[in-house]
DNA sequence: TCTGGGGTCCTTTTGCCC
DNA sequence: TCTGGGGCAAAAGGACCC
């Protein structure tokens, strides 16, 4: 689910060149979650299919080729999405589906490199150098790998195979849907140059601003300019990384794991929410889920930090560090009700309310805090305990008293 | 046209210590 | 005692990604 601003190979362009050099492979899963749910729902084939909320505020999350033909992008507000295509068929998301899947296509990387880096459910980066002998030549693993995830899971997927991680990634952009493009390590520059700033990753909205107003719109248009201009403009680290990636020069490599470094939940009310009670029950929710996750994962962290986005979606954040790190649903729900009403809004209008947790760690090893943590007593072995019983008898099955629905509770 | 939810990373500001 | 500044960590904001 990449943004799709690399320009599709026009015809007689040769997908298969020189891949001597090319050990890097980027997988992109088409139009992954609609594939998804195609593959269930068999008879929608052909139509144009979007997975998305289908609240008042969704967003399109995944779009099949056929309504991107109406100019149906992912991010897309729904409403506008089912102005411009009214034919389409929208599908709520089920991630579970997604996730399931996900662990079937990672399976199959895996079976052909243990350095396989995931970027998301639907995308990954492979090394493939170690599987050379075993396996051929990286364009050769390429299809391979494409023909088992047709085989194994029914969805077509993107392979681009290239020197560094970077173009791999524009490559399976510029042959979507359902190809294969190779760009020989003596090719790059020739084949970056032409593209929009827009197509490098790092140049988003605002950045692709700030480089038009340059007079910079093709990559080459960048390289040539010098790095301190880039680098007055846009600050020491990207300017510098940008006019790097301009000549090719990516030495990022393929890592396995990378730990993670904050969990968090959030969520847009259906309706702008001006009542004190009702967010600080959101929060009281936030925390709890974000907690869950945390003892789910065996990590502790000790930086609780909220976001309040206004009705005219302006956003602010504020956070705290704890003296010890901690995954207890409580201590995380008091810190952000401490910094939330620390605020002092008066009754303003709140579109969205975030709880996140950061400076994470292992929490094996973390000793328990016993003097300054007294709050944390109880609260942690009540909440395992939930745990437990979520894991018996479903995600739900206990929960702080406020958030439980009184009329679903008298049952 | 009106903008989700999960994240990462970078920059700037601020407060503290020496 | 006052002031300045370097260094550091935390806080805040923002851009970006899928």
């Amino acid at each position: 689910m990449s943004r799709g601003r690399v320009p599709p190979v026009g015809p007689g362009a040769d997908p298969v060149g020189d891949d001597a050099g090319c050990h890097i492979l980027h997988i992109d899963m088409d139009a992954f979650y609609a594939s998804v749910e195609l593959r269930r729902r068999p008879e929608l084939r052909g139509r144009p299919v979007i997975v998305g909320g289908t609240g008042s505020r969704g967003v399109v999350l995944s779009a099949t080729y056929e309504c991107r033909a109406y100019g149906v992008h992912s991010a897309m507000p729904m409403m506008r999405a089912r102005r411009l295509c009214p034919a389409a068929v929208v599908i709520p998301p089920d991630f579970a589906a997604y996730q399931d899947a996900s662990a079937g296509v990672m399976e199959v990387f895996r079976a052909v490199t243990p350095l396989v880096e995931p970027l998301s459910l639907d995308e990954a980066f492979l090394d493939v150098a170690g599987a050379r002998r075993r396996l051929g030549r990286p364009a050769q693993i390429g299809e391979l790998i494409r023909a088992r995830v047709q085989d194994e899971q029914d969805i077509t997927c993107s392979v681009g195979v290239a020197s560094t991680k970077f173009v791999a990634k524009l490559a399976s952009a510029r042959c979507k849907p359902d190809g294969l493009l190779v760009v020989p390590a003596d090719d790059v520059v020739a084949f970056l140059h032409p593209l929009p700033v827009a197509a490098l990753w790092g140049v988003g909205e605002r950045t692709e601003e700030q480089l038009l107003r340059l007079g910079l719109r093709t990559v080459g248009d960048l390289a040539r300019v010098p790095v301190c201009t880039l680098q007055r403009a846009l600050g020491p680290a990207a300017g510098g990384h940008l006019a790097a990636l301009a000549w090719g020069r990516d030495d990022r490599v393929v890592v396995p794991h990378e730990p993670d470094r904050s969990i968090g939940a959030e969520e847009t009310f259906p309706t702008d929410v001006d009542d004190p009670a009702v967010i600080h029950r959101e929060l009281l929710r936030l925390a709890e889920r974000t907690a869950v996750r945390l003892r789910a994962t065996g990590q502790v962290g000790r930086t609780v930090s909220i976001k309040v986005r206004f009705a005219d979606f302006t956003t602010l954040s504020r956070s705290r560090t704890l003296p010890s790190a901690t995954d207890v649903g409580r201590t995380v729900y008091d810190t952000g009700r401490m910094l939330f009403d620390g605020l002092g809004l008066q009754r303003a209008r709140l579109r969205l309310v975030g709880v996140r947790v950061e400076g994470l760690t292992p929490a094996a090893g973390v000793p328990r805090q016993l003097i300054l943590g007294e709050r944390d007593s109880g609260w942690r072995e009540a909440e395992q305990a939930a745990d437990r019983a979520a894991h018996r008898f479903g995600a739900g099955a206990v929960r702080p008293a406020t958030l439980v629905d009184p009329l679903q509770s008298s049952e």
